[in-house]
DNA sequence: TAATCTTTGCAATCGAGTTGCGGTAAATGC
DNA sequence: GCATTTACCGCAACTCGATTGCAAAGATTA
């Protein structure tokens, strides 16, 4: 596992106070996390400083962001190697009971054979139920 | 294609103005609306009007809405026999530059093998990129 | 050191989504 | 038919996650 300061080094984003101590958050955590996640666990630290160090970290691949349909918008480290390619693509599960969204890395991504003509860029996929915790 | 009219009577939802104004203008088109794209498509209806309109459709599977990472959420009609089950995923199309949304019903979506003891209930899967208007 | 660029904290703003409420229309009971 | 109940609609206000303007603080460069 890496270390947020060389995660950042070889992502090229200056080494801050701030963007540290996100990271390291977000490292310590195996679920993926918004904003108002990050803003509660860390309350000393203000809401526009983080918001702006998650744009700069997707910006930059340091993470990525995943639209799981519960209103919110959250982050996750990325893996090591991912430069948010087509490549990197892998599902997300957003549990409907305990609203945890969990990166599937091992859950390979078949092929899409789009319409003729589509190019694929990116997705945002996200699949839905019970995690393992809430289906008993 | 059915009308209007026979959606709503199978899908047991009673016929009033505002339903068969949406859902006939949802139907007259190719790509998943929002409800801004519906309000200004239809500028003499009340946005709230409109907005309950989609909840009583969605809550009664006559469309289905699509989170594509755009901000807005978009709705499609449900096709025939569609009852938003797993069976009915498919998945969805975004394009990145004109900022339209398909539903890739011709696309078949692969088995998900998910991690010991998750259940799947449902599934958004946005795929990214450029359309074939856009892809030249 | 002085000038310049970047990051941060705070407050204000934006905007999609949602709700309360009173009025109107449709359905129900007699 | 008429009274009562229920559902729907339009309008305005509100919620809340996301975003931005701005000035102070910090880092970098000349
Ligand atoms: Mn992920
Ligand atoms: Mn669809
Ligand atoms: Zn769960
Ligand atoms: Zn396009």
């Amino acid at each position: 596992m890496q270390t947020e300061e060389e995660i950042l080094k070889i992502k090229k984003v200056k080494n801050t106070a701030v963007r540290t101590v996100v990271l390291r958050h977000l490292l310590s955590l195996e679920k993926a996390q918004s904003l108002k996640d990050i803003e509660n666990a860390l309350p000393y630290m203000d809401r526009s400083s983080i918001f702006r160090t998650l744009k700069t970290f997707e910006e930059n691949k340091v993470i990525h962001s995943i639209e799981d349909g519960s209103g919110m918008t959250k982050y996750a480290v990325c893996a090591e190697g991912c430069n948010c390619d087509p490549k990197d693509l892998h599902y997300h599960f957003y549990c409907t009971n305990c609203d945890k969204t969990f990166c599937l890395f091992d859950v390979p991504i078949p092929n899409i054979q789009l319409p003729k003509n589509f190019k694929l860029q990116q997705a945002n996929m996200v699949v839905k139920g019970l995690c393992d915790n809430c289906n008993r």
